[in-house]
DNA sequence: TGTACATCAGTGAACGCGCGTTCACTGATGTAC
DNA sequence: TGTACATCAGTGAACGCGCGTTCACTGATGTAC
């Protein structure tokens, strides 16, 4: 056996990458220190420049790898039109709501990405047309076109709904949010 | 004349909280400190506890403020459903989507707004009812039920559709998420 | 087999800076007499 | 009318702290001979 394995340090980056994801979602960006994203990997703050450039390099490659994420979870749940309510159920779901670490990027982030540097917004692009295609190609691949449109208003109202049962300080209200949300989604995807 | 207006005091923290919603919608809230807060207000950063408890009782002051505003800005449109029309398209607009700082306080802070503390929180939900509420009017009077449920969908659509645009690095594809958004909202609101 | 040296992921203290917050002070204007 | 004092919105320097970033160093393991 080797000093190191051949791929530990990427698997050390990895690591960052992915507890840096759930601690971004769950306090924000700018609410994310380089100390406190790398003892969450379980390293110290000085590691953190063997690994990346800088804060904004890592943001791009914790996007990039959360949307991948996403795509890859979505391509486990059933085919077609069942899986994408299968999807929305889940999405929209307390659970969700109450989890965000652990949750969308989008409905975690996306606003603060707007305010982002292009690196960062080069990757939320990427990968955003990749989930839209995802969710696209479940709803009618005979017809590409009016898929992409139906994607975009599915993807929008499934952000929007979540973003705002979060906000919402009276949960009673936020459940409300919820459950009209997944008919909107249901009745939208039709 | 007195030595300040009577009102002069309570006109200050107007402008102090007006130009923050600003600064807040541009740069985020985590990424507005006093100091520039206070310039903005043409003041300097010591001044800013003789007219705040702290950061956070402004930012849920702000929030409060911003939707009331939003709200009276809607009464001014045409009444009903056209009134709505023209809401939407103004909403989702390039200009809107490329001029935060002077736009929907959802679109630029929701996720932030769902990490902050409880009086902000309180402050949101309260005026986004509000919001809800002055939508929903304008759909089916005659349906309120119904109605409510419809705004629900309309403010998400929106509110995502305009994260979304803002948050792709791509401007054709951004203009094209908005155009499509249009259509969405339209399509959603009969 | 034993010793000297090279490699390199990770350590932890330190850098300057801006944060939210505090506080002694200023200075313009009002009131008392 | 003139002077002493009260009021109070705002000033600006300072507080401790955590930020993003840098860097001399450690120590475990590999290679050379």
């Amino acid at each position: 056996m080797v000093r190191y394995a051949k791929e530990h340090k990427q698997v050390t980056r990895q690591r960052i990458i992915e507890k840096a994801g759930h601690r971004f979602k769950q306090d924000g960006i700018d609410g994310s220190g380089i100390s406190t994203l790398m003892s969450d990997a379980g390293l110290t703050n000085g590691a953190f420049y063997a690994h990346f450039a800088s804060k904004d390099d890592l943001v791009a490659h914790v996007v990039a790898d959360e949307l991948r994420t996403q795509v890859e979870r979505y391509d486990t749940l059933r085919p077609g039109r069942p899986g994408l309510e299968d999807l929305i159920r889940e999405y929209l779901s307390a659970e969700h709501r109450d989890n965000p670490g652990l949750g969308c990027p989008s409905a975690a982030l996306l606003d603060e990405i707007g305010r982002c540097g292009d690196g960062t917004k080069q990757a939320y692009s990427d990968g955003a047309l990749a989930v839209m295609e995802e969710i696209s190609a479940r709803l009618t691949p005979e017809d590409p076109r009016s898929a992409r449109a139906k994607a975009i208003g599915l993807f929008t109202i499934m952000v929007g709904t979540l973003q705002l049962s979060r906000a919402l300080s009276n949960r009673k209200l936020a459940d409300e949010v919820l459950e009209q949300g997944i008919e909107n989604a249901l009745a939208f995807m039709r």
